[in-house]
DNA sequence: CTGTTAGCGCGTTCAC
DNA sequence: GTGAACGCGCTAACAG
């Protein structure tokens, strides 16, 4: 003999003799209730089991307390550990957070989006598919506020990311600072628009090497065999490569793959990963990396969007919406061995340090104080 | 000047000049809507921008087209891949989903199943925290169905799960063959109740290495220190173990770390994990694993909850609801260097075999039929 | 401090 | 085939 009808605010109201509303007030922690009658309404509610139907609250205040989360994925550190913090602070302010992925298509995107915005989601953190055509986004979500994350989607958009131009800079400076002079920068080749974000990190690369007087060289990776051999010729060509660079995750998962496959030991030559990951101390030899500081960059977003939405709420007259806000932070390196940097091996614990104290120590130079363009 | 207030149904009436409840059936494609009409509506709305009002509908209906997704957390290949055959199943039949995380803490699962709860989901797949109290699920969620997931919950409630006493039995099997015979397990040492899963995983180990005439070892992986050390002893005393068996993911990167810092070279010794990694390629040797056919457990979930969720909205009357539902699936060997299978290795390609072929190989013997109390 | 009333946007009878 | 009216469960005015 179950229930046929869950409780509603009306049952409780009946339950406890008083009316809705102050059940109402009571359940969102008015202080406007007295004891007594707040005493009652407790236990009514506990007596029939109620839990308010936040879709009927979402109507009637217009809000539904949820963020959307739109993601490539989840199969990376990075990009699970930056949900977690964003489900956590998110939480902090009540609200709850719903994850989608667009698997990298801007059209499941877009799908995705849509399907946000019927669920009246207050806000929606956006980690955009390569391709994303900015003014869709906007037409699309209408007055929904979004944050792009991790990569910028346009300078209308609000944003949070890393600083890859610094990022790109600083990896290929401690690449430089063990000596290394023929470093090879690897980097996907897109089929459509390139990734900003991707591009700025080359940019860091090309000009630490040329303000140290080494010329810049790119591998551009398309499919595995092709990268197997740009590595092989890369690597075995008089003046070889005596280091790469991987600007992002899944290339340093291809170049291991590669290398594995040449095969190359990776002990003979220098390595260091944009985005750390999370078995870079299993490989041989334990692979340094540049984090990306995913907690500090997840709440951030979060705390961005809250601000939209406050406004959003608000009547759009006078000042309306001010500019948009891009925030950019540096990332740590994390110092394993694959770098050259073989004592940090042997403590056995690796070596994190702020990469925004990389350019201050000695062996390094400051990158310029901008990234360039924007 | 942008518009106050998002057209609503109304409004498209109104612009095609019609009343409401024929745009309601328009846009819910019914066909009893003639040609001429239909076409106006159209047009109104996309004059309008109209877009449904979710929630609005929700609450009219009574259900969200909504499927809740509670995990331990993201940062695995095979919950990843899980969510993301969890998503594209549930959008075939027109619901979206909601991914929480609940750290496997019971409490904070508690707190995210009461907020799908709320947000009235129409029905969650669980990745249950170990310890986590199946009666007070059910008394939480009500009559919203719930379907455990990678892990059983109770004999009540729905699961989809991995046949983990064939998984140990099979991987133990698979080390046997390769004539391993002092061959230990490792295994998590759980503070509150165990895991029924990973109990059945060591019993299908306990099983294996009895039928061959072996003793079979036990480690507990509490912390760090104890581990490394438990295993250095293990490795080194007289008649050590030559093959290890981890029995959970976690488990397999505890050990990594383990044997690192020992240090211990693992082609000094057979090592299989349960669960695959993404990274199981780039180890050294490459791991072999007992991958979860995730994708198989994701599709059996999510078309299990659809049935319930079906029911559900029926009359409780008559028949009710049926009995629980418990799927058992078997996992896929894949056969790397680690456990002994250097050919495998050599051959550059892993070699992936269903672990149900596995035990009808010459070198295998059958596991008991059915795996033990229940 | 508390109860009454009127919608939020939509789907669904039920008449026409 | 189509429109008018009611109500899903809750909160925000208002009265008192």
């Amino acid at each position: 003999m179950q229930e046929r009808h869950r409780p509603t605010i009306i049952d409780v109201a009946r339950a406890a003799d008083v009316g809705p509303s102050t059940v109402s007030r009571h359940v969102r922690g008015s202080k406007s209730v007295s004891p007594k009658v707040a005493e009652r309404i407790e236990r009514a509610i506990a007596a029939l089991g109620y839990q308010p139907n936040a879709v009927a609250r979402s109507l009637r205040i217009g809000r539904t307390q949820t963020l959307g989360l739109l993601f490539p994925h989840v199969n990376n550190v990075f990009y699970g550990h930056a949900m977690r913090t964003i489900q956590d602070e998110a939480r902090l302010s009540g609200f709850t957070v719903m994850l989608l992925t667009h698997q990298e298509d801007a059209r499941q995107q877009q799908e995705q989006l849509a399907s946000l915005k019927r669920a009246q989601v207050d806000g929606v953190i956006l980690l955009p598919a390569a391709g994303t055509n900015a003014a869709q986004v906007r037409i699309l979500m209408g007055n929904t506020p979004v944050v792009a994350f991790d990569r910028t989607l346009d300078k209308a958009i609000d944003s949070v990311v890393l600083d890859n131009y610094r990022a790109g800079w600083e990896a290929t400076e401690h690449l430089l600072s063990h000596g290394h002079s023929h470093i090879v920068a690897v980097n996907p080749a897109y089929k459509l628009q390139p990734l900003q974000s991707l591009q700025d990190r080359v940019h860091g690369y090309t000009e630490a090497m040329k303000s140290a007087g080494k010329s810049p060289r790119t591998i551009l990776w398309q499919d595995a065999d092709q990268l197997r051999e740009d590595l092989r010729t890369a690597l075995h060509r008089p003046g070889p490569a005596s280091a790469i660079l991987s600007l992002s995750y899944s290339v340093t998962l291809a170049i291991l793959s590669a290398l594995q496959e040449i095969p190359f030991d990776l002990h003979n030559v220098g390595l260091i990963g944009i985005d750390d990951m999370e078995f870079s101390s299993f490989i041989h030899p334990p692979l340094t990396t540049l984090a990306q500081p995913a907690e500090e960059l997840a709440r951030r977003a979060v705390q961005q969007l809250l601000r939209r939405t406050a406004n959003t709420s608000d009547e759009p007259k006078g000042g309306f919406m001010e500019k948009a806000v891009h925030v950019k932070l540096p990332g740590t390196l994390i110092l394993r061995a694959s770098c050259g940097c073989r004592m940090a091996a042997a403590s056995g614990q690796p070596q994190p340090i702020p990469s925004s104290q990389v350019g201050r120590s000695g062996a390094h130079r400051e990158p310029p104080r901008n990234s360039p363009r924007r």
